[in-house]
RNA sequence: GCCGGAGUGGCGGAAUUGGUAGACGCAAGGGACUUAAAAUCCCUCGCAGCUUGCUGUGUACGAGUUCGAGUCUCGUCUCCGGCACCA
């Protein structure tokens, strides 16, 4: 590796450099316009991999890029710190969790550092910290406070492994999501925080969300999941009480042959019901193949057509979602028809086609759920079904019988867990008060060091008598701290706000005054203050996995922040970027499963010698053994080319296919940038461009006017590739083509070199976001004196990229003839003159007769004969 | 099943409002330098045919609109992602 510029030295030269001058700490000006770019924070498990590699580089591609622009950018890092893994290493290393988490974020910041990414430490956030968690408790106060967060028994996801409740949102499958276990109902009092008072503004939130991908809206969409229907009692015969369903087709209530209740329903208790069998599909549940069930024994009355239909338990029906309750039309929904078909319930078609010639009423194979006109239904038949369902609303309410409704997916959130490593939820429990919120100004409830981890499941907090033991704020009688702690969904749900208030005052007439490192309270009804100054962040980054989790969470935390006073918008995140995976390909051996490539010689398995197959390129993950570590990249390419390879191998939304050869590909650019500067330092001596640059123009050799062409272009190409969504790997393609350019210009005579200089300038400065150690030391070898991100972004002239010839392209028929260079800016009837003097087109043409000459001015002219 | 997204060389990927398909990079082949290798530099590179410069053909498949379609419309196939008994 001879010639090879010493990327290890010069890039811990340029790191020193910034980190001592605080170069990327942000401006205290609030007239400055302001740029927040966001990453997504990292659990800190130990070293970063390549997933985070792509994130951080995009993210400081983007950061860098804006502060060039002028923007002042706030481009903060820190520590998604409370979890589960650390609870593990506690149990399995006998270390405890929080000195496992610290070295861990020692490791992994220098690891950041060393990338090159500029991050304003000084904001730095770390959830596990009290300084932080202390506020995951004051907004549990607030959301109790107005009655948003509460505590209920409910049946919940358990995880048998990990030994606690898991959100509806992390449960995949019917599997824990973070080790797949399979999971349990149980029944558990817990706390949850209401995120369905909102669940109507975060739908109408999704139409603000211009700046997302729209998959990502979608998701969000579907998740919350709103219907619109109605709710209708259905008398119970022989009982003085009725049973309440929801339907979203009210168009088909003639149709109802029978209904259906949930296991878990109130009545499934009260009436006199089978009770092993509900047991029995209870236990069923969340597992279930296919539709099962029994009659209850019970009748209910149609109000509509005072039809009697049984009632049945049915598995598929659930407690959470509308009444508990539904109505069953097997003509008209798939679902129940199967059911129906497997208990042999009638079938009774209230819908047919508009079109009604087939036979739609003999041997039914499955429901029919299209649109069509109504039949056997009362005043409603002959009505269209979709008129039919306003009408039958209203004369429902108009009978008293119940009422149009909507209803959501979106279920409350379960923040409760039985584990040691969150944040203690900051309650007590006194015998003669009840449930008491820790005041105020006793907060943090700081989680206790002193305990034990046994692995034999429950929290270790049970174990702690110092906490939990405490009098009670209200009475000063004995009271029992809760032992749970918060999901760590909530620590991620607000951070980007702490970033914001971190550094404390925005300008001077604020009232925020920052005692503590982050105090939301002082910013409450400041419109001044520094959150409402950085907030929203103007582009989050990171992985689509989060589309519905954290992202709506954060749009949930980020409306009760509005609610305070505290922050002004709803929205936390105004555009978002969803990097893909880095992938890479697999190998596997019948006998020894998932290969490392040095287990592989040839296509065989250096083990056993069985024959290896190449497996699929998939998301690099340690099972699969197909991880690149970042450190041993580093160590062998540099930051700046790892950096430069990620945003190069794929647009950023898509999934990267790691490519060892690429790496070097990306390696070659920057040694031959470095070769070429260097090369050419003593001529740059004499650099600048002439005054009257563009008058001298017609005396400078075409190459020479050629190149200057070319860096124009480059900036225009590179500045709207990055403006338009991020493009970085045609930007660093147009890039390349100029380095390209530059490497084959003879310089002969000065405004040679002045012009080369400046291709060469403006090459490091557009290079600068992408590989910026680099780009400072050769902006310093050719004489520059200030870093290279204190020049400006580079701007282009319009006239002096525009091209002088251009080529033009002469179809005949659409064909592609003949191409020739012409004088940009010919007129139509000029092109058309030249296309038809070229004699291979008028060979072709012959005798045949012109019908019609199309011209794109500057581009193609087509002869259609 | 429903909802999204995508199919372009050996590979990663480029192609403004429809206007030269394959930018840039990787791999491959050939050459220069070298005792040799590495590094570097130069040339070739969608496929097929021959007269080596041209002709034909080519963006998953089949139609259509158009002077002109990778791009627009309809249909088909495949792959990926999300939701999945939500009444």
């Amino acid at each position: 590796m001879g010639n090879r510029y010493n990327f290890n030295e010069i890039e811990l030269k340029w790191q020193r450099y910034w980190a001592q001058r605080g170069f990327h700490q942000t401006k205290k000006d609030a007239s400055l316009k302001k740029f927040y770019c966001l990453e997504m924070f990292p659990y800190p498990s130990g070293k970063i991999h390549m997933g985070h590699v792509r994130n951080y580089a995009i993210g400081d591609v983007i950061a860098r890029y804006k502060l060039m622009r002028g923007f002042n950018v706030l481009h903060p890092m820190g520590w998604d710190a409370f979890g589960l893994p650390a609870e593990n290493a506690a149990i399995k290393n006998n270390v405890h969790p929080a000195k496992w988490t610290y070295e861990n974020i020692d490791y992994m910041k220098r690891q950041l550092n060393r990338m090159g990414l500029s991050y304003d430490w000084n904001r730095e956030v770390t959830t596990c910290s009290p300084e932080y968690y202390k506020w995951n408790q004051w907004f549990f106060l607030k959301l109790y406070e107005m009655g948003l967060a509460y505590k209920k028994a409910s049946y919940v996801n358990w995880c048998p492994s990990c030994a606690t409740v898991l959100a509806n949102e992390q449960v995949i499958d019917d599997k824990c999501w973070r080790c797949d276990s399979i999971v349990s109902q149980k029944e558990l009092e817990q706390w949850f925080f209401k995120i369905t008072h909102y669940a109507e503004d975060l739908l109408k939130g999704c139409d603000e969300l211009s700046g997302w991908p729209e998959r990502v809206v979608m998701m969000q969409k579907n998740w919350i999941g709103k219907s619109k229907g109605v709710e209708v009692d259905f008398p119970i015969v022989g009982y003085d009480e009725s049973l309440r369903i929801f339907t979203t087709r009210p168009d088909t209530l003639f149709g109802v042959t029978f209904m259906c209740i949930a296991p878990m329903h109130p009545f499934t208790k009260r009436l006199d019901i089978n009770q092993p069998q509900i047991e029995q599909i209870i236990a069923k549940y969340g597992r279930m193949e296919e539709k099962e069930g029994f009659f209850t024994g019970y009748y209910a009355v149609n109000p509509l057509n005072n039809e009697k239909v049984p009632i049945y338990v049915a598995n598929f029906v659930l407690m959470e979602y509308g009444t508990g309750a539904i109505m069953s039309v097997p003509a008209h929904d798939q679902r129940d028809f199967e059911f129906a078909a497997k208990y042999g319930i009638p079938i009774k078609t209230v819908i047919i086609p508009e079109d009604v010639s087939e036979d739609w009423r003999d041997g039914l194979k499955a429901a029919y759920e299209d649109e069509g006109i109504l039949v056997d239904s009362g005043d409603f038949s002959g009505l269209n079904n979709d008129m039919a369902k306003g009408r039958i609303i209203r004369y429902i309410e108009d009978r008293g019988i119940g009422k149009g409704m909507v209803n959501f997916k979106l279920r409350d959130w379960g923040i409760s867990r039985q584990r040691y490593w969150g944040t203690p939820i900051p309650i007590v429990y006194c015998k003669r008060c009840g449930i008491v919120p820790v005041p105020e100004n006793e907060l943090p409830v700081i989680l206790p060091e002193d305990v034990r981890f046994s692995g034999t499941g429950g929290s270790p907090l049970l174990e702690s008598e110092a906490f939990l033991k405490v009098k009670c704020y209200k009475c000063g009688g004995y009271a029992r701290r809760e032992t749970d702690t918060m999901d760590t969904f909530v620590d991620s749900s607000w951070y980007f706000a702490a970033y914001c208030i971190k550094e404390g005052f925005q300008d001077e007439d604020s009232k925020e005054k920052t005692y503590e490192p982050i105090d939301l309270k002082s910013t409450i009804n400041n419109e001044h203050s520094s959150i409402n100054y950085w907030m929203p962040v103007d582009q989050y980054i990171g992985g689509i996995e989060h589309a519905v989790l954290h992202l709506l969470y954060s749009r949930f935390f980020t409306r009760v922040l509005k609610e305070l006073g505290i922050n002004s918008t709803a929205e936390p995140f105004l555009n978002l970027l969803t990097q893909g995976m880095v992938c890479k390909e697999t190998y596997r051996c019948a006998k020894h499963e998932w290969l490392f490539p040095e287990e592989v010689k040839g296509s065989v398995c250096i083990h056993c010698g069985g024959m290896v197959e190449k497996g699929r390129t998939e998301k690099m993950s340690k099972s699969r053994k197909n991880v690149v570590d970042p450190d041993m990249l580093i160590q062998r390419y540099g930051a700046d080319t790892i950096r430069l390879f990620a945003l190069f191998a794929a647009p950023p939304e898509r999934d990267l296919e790691w490519s060892d050869k690429g790496v070097e590909g990306a390696s070659r650019f920057l040694n031959r940038l470095w070769t070429i500067v260097h090369k050419n330092i003593k001529p740059f001596e004499k650099k600048s461009l002439p005054e009257n640059l563009r008058s001298l123009l017609s005396s400078f050799k075409p190459e020479t006017v050629s190149l200057l062409r070319k860096a124009h272009q480059t900036i225009r190409k590179v500045t709207n590739d990055i403006d338009k969504d991020y493009h970085f790997n045609t930007a660093i393609a147009a890039l390349m083509e100029l380095l390209n350019e530059i490497s084959s210009f003879e310089m002969i005579n000065d405004e040679d070199r002045a012009v080369s200089h400046f291709a060469v300038k403006n090459t490091l400065l557009m290079i600068a976001p992408f590989a910026p150690h680099i780009a400072e030391e050769l902006w310093e070898a050719i004489g520059e004196r200030n870093s290279i991100f204190q020049h400006g972004w580079p701007v282009w002239d319009e006239e002096l990229a525009k091209d002088e010839d251009v080529e033009l392209v002469i179809q005949v028929n659409g064909k592609l003839r003949a191409k020739l260079l012409i004088p940009a800016g010919l007129s139509y009837d000029e092109a058309k003159k030249i296309a038809l003097e070229v004699p291979k087109i008028t060979e072709i043409i012959g005798d045949k007769e012109i019908k019609n000459i199309v011209v794109v001015k500057g581009r193609l002219v087509n002869i259609v004969c």
